[in-house]
DNA sequence: GCAGAGCGCTTGCAAAAGTTAGCACCCCTG
DNA sequence: CAGGGGTGCTAACTTTTGCAAGCGCTCTGC
């Protein structure tokens, strides 16, 4: 399975799951129809922009879907920790329970009953 | 000014910062230097994965690359983003979900009434 | 039954992206 | 001065992107 088709078939769930219609999506993000139906079965390469419009009208950040694109390099571990630590536009305070959701949130992952726990109460107090 | 003359001209001025000739760079990101030669001068758009090895051969980092060619939306400037989007550890929704947040926090320090806006609501729905 | 509107898909076609070949202009070095 | 190797740029070509038009299908209302 090629990396095209890949994303193609998240795009199609994506939208599926949003209960759109390929002339809906098309209308939205401003792309033909077509094309979109090439896109999604993996036969066509979407440029950034059409990416771009495309993740922006299914409430898809930019960079996760240029990471799905294969336009973004997967980083290294840890790369979202020290992004956040890096960040200047973040407080201390924020940055503490950023990284205390992301945590949490990793562990669910890897918990033996997932779903179990939240991670609400860790943004309780600001 | 076009937005495009002015990539063109960021690169030129990273590529000559960096003591390196058209055709050296062109060997190194793959790319045909006359091809390299229309993106610095405005007249081409490169896409995304040209933007890429540019970058990667100049030391740029993809994000502020993309960043540059328009690619990115300003908002989602840095590192955090991407490296959300480029984790391998969270499904999905957990990138969304931590997006937000890390947006919401973004938005309540530019706030006059800081505190004002809360976060919480944003965990409550898995 | 049969318009009409929705769905996704196929087919050519225009416009970009990108390449190979070759131009003109230097700066050396023999 | 011939020449080779460096620079960036131009021209013609191939490949890919993205779209308009139209296909066949299904469902609904008249």
């Amino acid at each position: 399975m090629s990396a095209l088709s890949e994303l193609g078939e998240f795009i199609r769930e994506q939208r599926r799951n949003a209960q759109i219609s390929l002339r809906q999506l098309a209308q939205q993000t401003g792309v033909s129809n077509p094309y979109l139906s090439q896109i999604e079965r993996g036969l066509r390469r979407p440029s950034a922009e059409v990416l771009q419009q495309i993740g922006n009208a299914l409430r898809i950040s930019t960079p996760v879907m240029y990471l799905r694109a294969g336009l973004l390099e997967a980083k290294e571990s840890g790369g979202v920790v020290s992004a956040i630590a890096a960040d200047d536009e973040l407080t201390e305070r924020q940055k503490h329970l950023l990284l205390e959701i992301y945590d949490s949130f990793r562990r669910e992952n890897t918990e033996h009953s997932p779903g179990a726990d939240r991670a609400g109460h860790l943004v309780e107090e600001s």
